[in-house]
RNA sequence: GGGACUGUAGCUCAAUAGUAGAGUACCUCGUUGACAUCGAGGGGGUAGUAGGAGCGUAACCUACCAGUCCCA
């Protein structure tokens, strides 16, 4: 015999190397198209739960599509990682005692591709292990040849367009990365932090004014001090100057509405070069600005000698000691501070040349074609988010220092004066007709931003700026799957640069889902130690369950809160599906042999059928509203419950019968509607399904791909199969009146139809078979015995039950009266809102009769109770 | 400071305004034929609070309370 248990740890590997070896995931020729572009993952990263969660809803969507008559597209790919590669490999070569400088930039980015060529696959791997079904033979990297030249293209273009520029601003500047970061990689925390009051002398005067700082490291650096022009304690201070302790050198006082008289002690340093607030300060009173930090944090030279080559932090101490009288107090305060999302340093604003993008221009067509519904969030709420950053945006900030990334293709002249070119040949030309000679040309060392790279990724993968048949075919894409956290990073830049260059939105849906955070909540953290790691789960319970578990709890606009014992239920469901194959086996139900629609006169063979079509197409339609919630909910219902728990049940009567022109039509069914389970579940659960798919032959010799196979088609009207509900519903009054009465619910009983009404009578006669084994009833009697009996009431119903063990009269005196208590309830509510007039005449007519008829039924029931009760 | 979201059973979440459901946990009972990773049954909800519109709502509006997130 085969199996109990289904154990995954062997089949999920082989199940993918089945998928690959027979190249199955190749978009196929279809009617239709349908693509995704895979939100490219961290070449250093290795799959968490949000990535988990991110690509089990696009190998849904892409196994979904590709089975129903889409040529289907899933774009996967890495991305390079600017940053975070970087400093991995600076790492990695420090600990083998070699620095980068001593390297050299050519030789430090061998060393990242020899590195990227020897890890680079390991989440693709991991990706693999979820099921993914990528055309990995299309797998892309922002750094590759083509992808690098698009970007090259790309930069060319929007500098010749005025839409990237060079420009010297204050910006984010990681100190410890030694490199400009946009704004959004700044991540602003709040921190207990101290408030220092600091008495700036005044020239020529004994006063003083009294400042308000959480920096004293930058008085060093400051050029004035600033008041409320409408404050009235400072104005006899204002043009005068104060001679800045430490430093004696002379700042003047100023009037700006910067300043404000609540905050502190109204009277605000102001540091130009390292405070943005400052820096605008400093730009509208035409201050100097004073830089007194190295690119690593450090003081520099123009600060006082002795606090030169200080650490910022160090050099606060030594400032704050230094003071001496002038030193007022501190105050412990909240505020936030600038971290570098990379390095967790503090970030400090610092005055350099960048390279920015225009992004104001660039979002002009990007929230046009968002207003105008050519690319619809899912859910919608998320295009308040988008359009509320698109709606303040500023300059983004594209260039980096570093090594690993796309060079700026710009070349600066002896004088000084740049040129952008698509490459140095090109730099030269320029130069030349420019110049009437050759002049000597140095490359821009800085790289560019990754998420510059990862803003073409949805056509730059797709062969962009040829135009090839993928980009006709599958450009704009058909649906983004994305965290909300890269709304702005990544989709609103990919919308910008699919606008600016193709004209085109880059997709037409764009889904949002929500984070994954543990069971109570809680944001996953190496730190909090509450990480769930997605590859541990697979191995534990494979990555069907994880699958179906994580698609289950992806409600719109909430988190995804996870727990293992969902994961577990998931894996048990998994196991259920298994012994359902056992099952059907054992009872020599051939699926390979199934018809493509089969004739059913039995009433449960129509009745599962008809379940089927409705789950189908319930599923189908959650799936396109992106409810995979709701989908899995329905698929999950319908075979554990419809399928399982009552056809098979019901079924077996029939199996254990001599009717073989009944037992032969339900084998079918049974076999056929498994058959339908195994393709509607494949999106969700691809490797069991697959594994029993095979198992049963149902391949057909690599003819009938599983991956391929039509979901069920059929637009016959809806039948309703009021019997077997009926059937259903009996059987679990029986069941639960049994429990109620505290009867062993194997034992069997006779019941008595002698008053029961003939239309309930001839039906239960005719389903008898079926009623008596499932409800485990011995005899169904015309008449009343004079034995003591329990009686049940459903829908105005009398059947008396007679039980062969003694039950007490007072337990089944109580049991009525209960029921009776709960329907005078019903009866109380319903005949309260019949008695309100304006109900009767302003609800919608089927409602009011629907109260009404609710209302008789119950009545009724009450009144069968009460003689009943009476009659004990 | 600006903005978005959430508050429903112990927990995690559903439900076109027609009167609250599922999974899980819990309790009771159950095993010689698919499955104990199972089956049958059960208890459990003053819907954050308070107003308002409406025949009626958990769902709409307003305020408040509590929490989460984003931006500055």
């Amino acid at each position: 015999m085969s199996s109990d248990k289904y154990i995954h740890n062997h089949v999920e590997n082989k199940i993918y190397n089945y998928w690959e070896k027979k190249n199955l995931f190749k978009p196929k020729k279809n009617k239709k198209h349908f693509s995704i572009v895979i939100p490219p993952p961290n070449v250093t990263g290795s799959l968490h739960m949000g990535h988990a969660l991110n690509n089990t809803i696009q190998d849904l969507l892409t196994r979904f599509h590709r089975m129903n008559n889409y040529e289907t597209l899933w774009q996967p790919g890495t991305d390079h990682a600017g940053i975070a590669t970087q400093a991995l490999v600076e790492r990695k070569l420090e600990k083998e005692n070699i620095n980068k400088q001593d390297l050299g930039r050519e030789e430090f980015i061998n060393k990242v591709w020899e590195w990227k060529n020897e890890y680079g696959d390991i989440i693709i791997n991991q990706l693999k292990k979820l099921g993914c079904s990528c055309d990995w033979s299309r797998n892309a990297f922002t750094m590759d040849e083509n992808l690098s030249k698009s970007v090259i293209k790309v930069f060319v273009e929007m500098y010749n367009k005025g839409l990237i520029y060079k420009s010297r601003k204050l910006v984010n500047w990681d100190t410890v990365l030694k490199t400009a970061i946009s704004d959004l990689e700044v991540d602003q925390r709040e921190v207990n932090s101290k408030l220092y009051y600091i008495k700036y002398p005044i020239e020529n005067s004994e006063d003083f004014i009294t400042i308000a700082t959480t920096r004293p490291e930058t008085m060093l650096g400051d050029s004035a001090v600033a008041v409320h022009p409408k404050d009235k304690r400072f104005k006899k201070y204002l043009g005068k100057n104060v001679i800045l302790p430490l430093s004696n050198r002379k700042v003047k006082i100023i009037a700006d509405e910067y300043a404000d008289p609540e905050q502190g002690t109204g009277a605000v340093k102001i540091t130009p070069a390292h405070d943005f607030n400052d820096y605008d300060v400093g730009k509208r009173n035409k201050l100097e600005i004073i830089n007194i930090f190295t690119d690593d944090g450090k003081i520099n030279h123009n600060a006082p000698t002795n606090y030169q080559g200080l650490d910022r932090f160090e050099a606060r101490k030594r400032i704050l000691n230094d003071l001496g009288d002038l030193f007022v107090k501190e105050e412990n305060i909240k505020n936030k501070v600038p971290y570098g999302d990379r390095s967790n340093s503090i970030i400090e604003p610092y005055l350099t040349d960048q390279w920015f993008a225009d992004a104001k221009k660039l979002s002009v067509k990007a929230k046009k074609i968002v207003k105008n519904k050519k690319t619809n969030f899912f859910p919608t709420n998320w295009s308040k988010t988008y359009f509320q950053w698109m709606n303040n945006i500023e300059p983004w900030c594209i260039s980096r220092q570093l090594w690993w990334g796309h060079q700026i293709p710009a070349w600066y002249t002896p004088d000084n004066k740049i040129i952008v070119a698509s490459d140095e040949d090109e730099a030269i030309k320029i130069a030349k007709k420019k110049y009437k000679k050759n002049v000597e040309l140095k490359r821009d060392p800085d790289v560019l931003d990754t998420w510059f790279s990862s803003g073409l990724w949805a056509f730059a993968t797709l062969g962009w700026p040829k135009k090839n048949d993928y980009l006709k075919k599958f450009y704009p894409t058909s649906v983004l799957v994305t965290g909300f956290d890269i709304i702005f990073f990544w989709v609103a830049r990919m919308i910008m640069f699919g606008m600016e260059f193709l004209n085109k939105e880059p997709f037409k849906d764009i889904y949002v889902h929500a984070l994954v955070r543990d069971e109570k909540g809680q944001k996953m953290s190496k730190s909090k130690g509450n990480v769930i790691d997605p590859l541990e789960l697979i191995e534990k319970y494979s990555a069907d369950a994880l699958r179906f578990t994580l698609l289950s709890m992806a409600s719109p606009g909430r988190d995804v809160k996870l727990s293992e014992d969902r994961v577990k239920g998931n894996r048990n469901f998994l196991n259920k599906l298994w012994n359902v194959n056992n099952f059907l086996i054992h009872n020599k139900c051939e699926l390979k042999n199934v018809k493509k629609s089969p004739k059913a006169k039995l009433n449960i063979n129509r009745w599962i059928y008809g379940e089927l079509i409705k789950t189908k197409q319930l599923i189908e339609k959650n799936i396109k509203d992106y409810r995979f919630d709701e989908a899995s909910r329905n698929v999950y219902q319908f075979v554990w419950h419809s399928y399982c728990d009552w056809y098979l049940e019901l079924s077996k009567t029939i199996f254990s019968s001599d009717k073989k022109t009944d037992i032969k039509e339900t084998k079918e069914m049974a076999s056929f509607v498994f058959k339908e389970i195994l393709i509607l579940l494949h999106p969700f659960i691809p490797f069991i399904t697959e594994e029993i798919w095979l198992k049963n032959k149902l391949d057909n010799n690599s003819k009938n791909y599983l991956m391929y196979s039509n979901w069920i088609t059929d637009k016959s009207k809806k039948q309703k199969f009021d019997d077997v509900e009926k059937i259903i519903n009996f059987i679990t009054e029986i069941r639960s009146f049994k429990n109620e009465l505290g009867i062993s619910p194997g034992s069997f009983i006779d019941i008595s139809f002698a008053k029961i009404d003939k239309t309930n009578k001839t039906f239960l006669n005719k389903n008898s078979t079926v009623v008596k084994k499932l409800g485990r009833i011995s005899n169904f009697l015309e008449k009343d015995k004079s034995h003591p009996s329990a009686s049940m009431i459903i829908k105005g119903n009398v059947f008396k039950l007679y039980f062969e063990e003694n039950i007490d009269l007072n337990l089944i005196k109580q049991n009525l009266i209960a029921k009776q208590a709960k329907y005078q309830g019903e009866i109380d509510k319903i005949s309260s809102r019949l008695s309100n007039k304006d109900f009767v005449k302003r609800a919608p007519k089927h409602i009011v009769h629907q109260e009404k008829s609710n209302y008789n039924n119950l009545q009724n029931d009450v009144k069968k109770l009460s003689l009943t009760i009476k009659n004990l």
